[in-house]
RNA sequence: GCCGCCUUAGCUCAGUUGGUUAGAGCGCCAGAUUGUGGCUCUGGAGGUCCUCGGUUCGAGCCCGAGAGGUGGUACCA
């Protein structure tokens, strides 16, 4: 102890792009979750969960290696040396499970999950490094109806959720399409495919225009930065404008109008033939025709899904605290992805699926005005006066507790006023206020801190405020519970 | 990944041409009114001026690098 050195303190922070949630965020996810779960079950879909680390092969392409060793994924090597990685999505994971179990699953097998997901990647608003999502899969069913009832579970959980009637549309496409079309133009280069998708991912946001310059030889933006673009002679680039424009209107419609573009390839009139297959289904199952609707300008990530894709699209338009327009855009989305198991047995499985993000579903749910969360309530506050009468505290609050109402004793070691303030900070409903007088007469005093707060409000004058002691009731002790009940409950 | 902007108290922000002890409002804590969350009054705590290096007699301020945030853009399984 010779010199007054700082003590090295660590930093309290957490880490970029996770964030810690409180009661108010998680109560509504948790709404969601439940209400989504048990419109998943009624289709038959039963829960699954599984680790949240697969080895680092069993996700796919995004293999550690010397050059990037976490790139896109959080990876570690255990202590036998294998890498193993956190999932990125509740995709790969199932894939892993259907092939590792196959022999003994029921086929087709059909499972939920929701759960945290990671992405080592740079994070943004509204985008983290962990977010919950949720996740149903049919795995093993080829037919174009296992497509549509995801689809309409899709339409039906996001309704349970609380999403309003018509503020959400599911746009569907199917990868066969373009295909299709890029196979009779003569295109067959896998890159130039994956830049026509890119492009046509961006007529959104950069217009027809914007896309046209990518579909041929690139664009330069306002900044000046060049984007190759996928290099199609301009025949072909307005074949597929005039392709991803074909959209609008009821299913049929859009249908018949595909077929005129697309006419012809093998692979454009299979993938007509499974979006009739899916109208025809969607109708079946009740979807009604703005609910799901054909958009052939739906791309839904790149390479990994073979037929068709579909995006759950928030209409809702609100405005931020600065008063800007917020458009919410995708939510969610999936398709069909027949690829992924046979990656671990080499036998083809067909598998179609569709997930969301789950915090970002409670952000729309709030802008919508379907904010539950906020009316959450602290438990009912028994004031604490005395260490000697710390007995008649305990009892009131078991008495509460013992009828379903929330209650705690204040455990500080704070004087009265003080707890007052804790009480209202727990947006407590009420206050229990046994003091020696009270428990002398046999009453206790019960503060209503909603009336109070409202009362106080047209009180300036303090001691009218004293003499009032708006929001107050003194009763017998034996009255304790039902009157709290009926402050709480409003009954 | 690339480009721009930003970073001073818990929050929102002032801070002069580089000059003594870095401020405000709100919030927080304590006290008075009162064994009572509001109002009013009194007092108090709270700072690595993002970090490291440089220039200077002297840096919150100037220069360089880095980190974090943010807005574009690219990527997005």
């Amino acid at each position: 102890m010779t010199d007054e050195t700082a003590p090295l303190r660590p930093e309290a922070r957490s880490p970029r792009g996770f964030i810690d949630r409180r009661a108010r965020d998680l109560v509504a996810e948790r709404q969601i979750l439940t209400a989504v779960s048990a419109v998943y079950e009624r289709y038959g879909f039963e829960a699954l969960d599984t680790g949240a680390f697969e080895y680092a092969d069993a996700l796919g392409k995004f293999l550690p290696d010397a050059d990037r060793p976490n790139e896109g994924v959080f990876a570690l090597q255990d202590d036998d040396e294998q890498w193993m990685a956190l999932r990125y999505d509740l995709t790969a994971p199932l894939a892993r499970f259907a092939a590792q179990n196959w022999e003994t699953l029921p086929k087709p097998f059909r499972r939920y999950a929701f759960g945290p997901v990671w992405r080592n990647e740079k994070p943004g608003p509204g985008r983290f490094r962990e977010f919950t999502q949720c996740d149903a899969d049919t795995v093993g069913s080829a037919r174009p109806e296992a497509d549509a009832e995801i689809i309409a579970m899709a339409a039906e959980g996001l309704a349970a959720a609380g999403l309003p009637a018509g503020s959400a549309v599911i746009r569907i496409n199917n990868r066969k399409l373009l295909n299709g079309l890029l196979a009779t133009a003569g295109v067959s280069d896998e890159r130039q495919k994956l830049g026509v998708l890119r492009a046509v991912d961006k007529l959104d946001r950069l217009g027809p225009d914007g896309v046209r310059l990518l579909l041929g030889e690139g664009r330069k933006d306002e900044s000046g930065a060049f984007t190759k673009g996928a290099g199609l002679n301009a025949a072909v680039a307005e074949a597929v404008l005039a392709f991803t424009a074909a959209g609008g209107g009821d299913r049929a419609g859009v249908l018949a109008r595909l077929a005129d573009i697309i006419g012809g390839s093998a692979e454009g009139d299979a993938g007509l033939a499974e979006l009739a297959a899916i109208d025809g289904a969607l109708k079946s199952l009740g979807v009604a025709e703005d609910q799901a609707v054909f958009d052939p300008a739906v791309v839904r990530g790149l390479e990994y899904y073979t037929g068709a894709v579909f995006e759950a699209e928030l209409l809702l338009e609100t405005t931020d605290e600065k008063g800007q327009p917020v458009r919410f855009g995708s939510i969610g989305g999936g398709g069909r992805y027949d690829d992924l198991v046979a990656r671990f047995t080499g036998q083809p499985v067909p598998a179609t699926g569709f997930s969301f993000g789950v915090s970002r579903l409670a952000a729309a749910l709030r802008a919508a005005g379907r904010d539950l969360a906020a009316e959450t309530r602290g438990p009912v506050v028994v004031i604490v006066f005395s260490q000697d009468d710390m007995a008649h505290y305990f009892a009131a609050a078991a008495e509460l507790r013992a009828v379903g109402l929330a209650a705690e004793v204040y455990l500080g070691s704070s004087g009265m006023k003080a707890q007052m303030k804790y009480a209202d900070r727990r947006r407590a409903p009420a206050a229990v206020i046994l003091g020696g007088d009270e428990i002398a007469a046999g009453t206790v005093t019960i503060k209503d801190l909603d009336l109070g707060r409202e009362l106080a409000a047209g009180i300036s004058d303090n001691s009218q405020w004293r003499e009032q002691r708006p929001g107050q009731i003194n009763c017998p002790r034996s009255e304790l519970v039902a009157t709290v009940a009926k402050i709480v409950r409003g009954v």
